[in-house]
DNA sequence: ATAGACACTCTTTTT
DNA sequence: GAGTGTCTAT
């Protein structure tokens, strides 16, 4: 891991491929990698560090710290100086906000997260009358979905939608249309949405002179993760380093799970042909991760892919047990089991901390939640939804955001509808009288609102011109509360947890210097969604996580317990389209099966129960063990029957055809 | 014309 | 359990 830099490397060297399979110190490389550079004299404040996420540039950040730190003994400066560290996206929008005038941008635009997206897009889509068909026209969120692919794929509309969104190709014209509506609308009201900030910096990044000047900024480029960027991004960093030259990334093939956001796995295989001469290649095959029977395992399932991994990784560990296959009733055992273990191994020594329990979808821990929250087992949630798509948690945003920028209109439709009497036809003619009145949201006064919205409406408009005056931004959500926390009961049910992430917002808020601030920061560094209880727990206690695979990425815990390893749930039923779909189903197994440092369990109910089904009522359903472990890999795992029940009963149960009785019952009365 | 009640569908992964 | 479209009483 160490002299992958030849020689001293302050001045930037050629372009540099590391393949790192999981658990090959993937970060710990990257961080010594600038670490070692910044020892050699390069200047921090011309570094920069592009990751997936923000948590893992902070990670990188202070591992590169602690390095640096380590080998001057203690002398101050370290790495504090590397202040270009962040997503793609993150440092997209600090860049365009610096050039923004260069490109014709309005520097105080306000950044959409996709929601707001989606609002704008069925805003548009309404206008455009696309609702109103014959035939069903796709929703807002396939609308942006489409979009989205086909910006950051940098394809056309049409290739786009027959290989991606076939269903949805008789569409063609309409949403070509939509779009060009939608990217005007959005240019109209100063809006940037999460694509927009890749978009803008690719283009500027094409413009003589700003290209230049933009890349002349950083001597090294480090890219983490490289397999989940999109043709955009790869793009943008071409713009960035035309000849390579300080260009380093790091990634894994096996790890490529980010398709459906157009990330292609072509960036990192073709990455070193891009140059002449091509890049130099580092694989890294040490595993200091796992122990060998769970990479044996890991091995041996991902060696299926259809596109062979020519990666074996290697336990540079000794010792350990196989991982557990372990089949269950259902669903609550699969509970059960999964509480009872942790709690046992909790009692023998291993903290909470250093245990998770892993799924393909967020909903599918809705089960286990429950039952940590009746047992008092702390734990922390990463994925699914986010705290900031809640409606009650938008609806306050959205009267911060109305008074940050009185031209946001999707902010001023949603605030406006808060009040009784005023639906989407009252909010739009008051957004339309306020205009003219050119006094901004102080104009709201003025405005005569429907009868039913009397009462509150002084208030309302007071609120918001108070707002958008002022320049205190403490204050400000509790303000926004006063108004807004008596409506909720009315507008959302449970009324007492969304009261709860309202404190949990306006604590947030606490961080934040100016209204601005807070609401980019919060669109592209939304908080992980916690459990039920309010808030991550308190710093000394111990917490279980509980994460998606795909939020599970670069970590790893001692013990890792994998929820339905199910035909259905992986791969997932939406995603068993086409050949490609399925493969990275597979590699999302490879991930989630890499993150156990000692121990694996996964989990395989044998039915399901289904709640409100239209057609046949609540039932079970049975279900298979995933077609990614077929026969031949279950010596590779010890297997366990979870539950009471006598093997050789259950043997004759599992080989019979599926019945289900509570149908047929039903069934006499048809 | 429009707000609100009602019925119906679909339910992944995320910057 | 949310989002979407439709129906109905104003």
């Amino acid at each position: 891991m160490h002299g992958i830099t030849p020689g001293a490397a302050a001045t930037p060297g050629p372009p540099l491929l590391v393949i790192a399979g999981a658990g090959t110190g993937k970060t710990k490389t990257l961080a010594h990698r600038v670490a070692h550079l910044l020892l050699n004299g390069a200047d921090p404040r011309r570094v920069l560090l592009l990751t997936f996420t923000r948590r893992a540039a902070q990670t990188m950040i202070r591992r590169v710290e602690r390095i640096t730190a380590a080998a001057r003994e203690g002398t101050p400066g370290s790495a504090a100086g590397i202040d270009w560290a962040g997503t793609f996206h993150a440092v997209a929008n600090r860049l365009l906000r610096l050039h923004a005038p260069r490109i014709g941008l309005a520097e105080d635009f306000t950044l959409l997260d996709r929601s707001d997206s989606a609002d704008l897009m069925d805003v548009v889509r309404d206008e455009l009358r696309l609702a109103r068909t014959d035939r069903r026209f796709p929703r807002k969120g396939t609308c942006l979905a489409i979009y989205s692919y086909a910006v950051n794929a940098r394809a056309a509309l049409p290739a786009v939608l027959e290989k991606q969104f076939p269903w949805c190709a008789e569409w063609a014209d309409e949403l070509k249309g939509l779009f060009r509506a939608y990217v005007a609308e959005k240019q109209r009201q100063n809006l940037l949405d999460y694509d927009d900030l890749l978009l803008c910096w690719e283009l500027m990044m094409r413009v003589p002179g700003l290209a230049e000047e933009v890349g002349a900024r950083f001597d090294h480029v480090l890219v983490d993760e490289y397999q989940d960027t999109n043709l955009l991004q790869a793009s943008i960093l071409a713009g960035l380093k035309p000849g390579g030259r300080g260009l380093t990334v790091v990634g894994d093939d096996a790890q490529s799970i980010y398709a459906f956001r157009a990330a292609s796995v072509r960036n990192i295989l073709d990455f070193p042909e891009r140059f002449s001469p091509p890049a130099a290649i580092v694989r890294l095959h040490a595993n200091y991760r796992s122990t060998q029977p769970l990479l044996d395992a890991a091995n041996a399932m991902i060696a299926l892919a259809a596109e062979g991994f020519e990666k074996e990784l290697q336990a540079a560990r000794g010792g350990g047990a196989r991982p557990l296959l372990v089949a269950v009733r259902e669903e609550a055992e699969q509970v059960d089991w999964v509480i009872g273990r942790l709690l046992a191994n909790r009692e023998a020594g291993m903290r909470l901390k250093d245990q998770a329990v892993l799924m393909r979808a967020s909903s599918h821990s809705a089960a286990l939640e429950l039952e940590l929250v009746r047992r008092n087992v702390p734990y922390v949630k990463f994925g699914g939804l986010r705290f900031l798509e809640a409606a009650h948690i938008k609806d306050v945003l959205g009267f911060l955001r109305w008074a940050e920028n009185p031209r946001d209109r999707i902010a001023a439709f949603r605030t406006l509808q808060l009040l009784p009497g005023i639906g989407p036809g009252h909010a739009r003619r008051l957004v339309e009288a306020l205009e003219p009145t050119r006094r901004g949201l102080a104009g709201l006064a003025g405005l005569r609102p429907p009868q039913a919205a009397a009462d509150l409406w002084p208030a309302f408009a007071e609120l918001l011109a108070a707002l958008a005056a002022s320049r205190e931004w403490a204050g400000q959500i509790e303000r926004v509360r006063r108004f807004y926390d008596p409506l909720l009961p009315e507008l959302h049910e449970n009324p007492r947890p969304r009261l709860q992430d309202l404190d949990q917002l306006e604590t947030l808020a606490t961080r934040f210097a100016t209204r601005e601030r807070f609401l980019t920061e919060l669109a592209l560094d939304p908080p992980e969604t916690t459990g039920e209880e309010a808030g991550v727990p308190l710093k000394d206690e111990d917490w279980l996580t509980l994460s998606t695979i795909h939020s599970a990425k670069g970590q790893e815990w001692k013990a890792v317990f994998v929820l339905n390893i199910v035909d259905g749930c992986i791969p997932s039923d939406m995603a068993t389209g086409t050949p490609a779909e399925i493969e990275e189903e597979r590699r999302l197994l490879y991930v989630a099966m890499t993150r156990a440092r000692d121990e694996l369990c996964l989990m395989q109910p044998e039915r399901f129960f289904v709640g409100r089904q239209a057609r046949l009522g609540d039932r079970f359903v049975r279900a298979t063990r995933t077609r990614f472990l077929p026969d031949s890999l279950l010596p590779l795992f010890e297997r366990r029957v979870a539950g009471a029940i006598p093997v050789g009963e259950r043997a004759g149960a599992a080989s019979g055809p599926p019945v289900d009785l509570a149908a047929q019952l039903r069934g006499m009365w048809d």
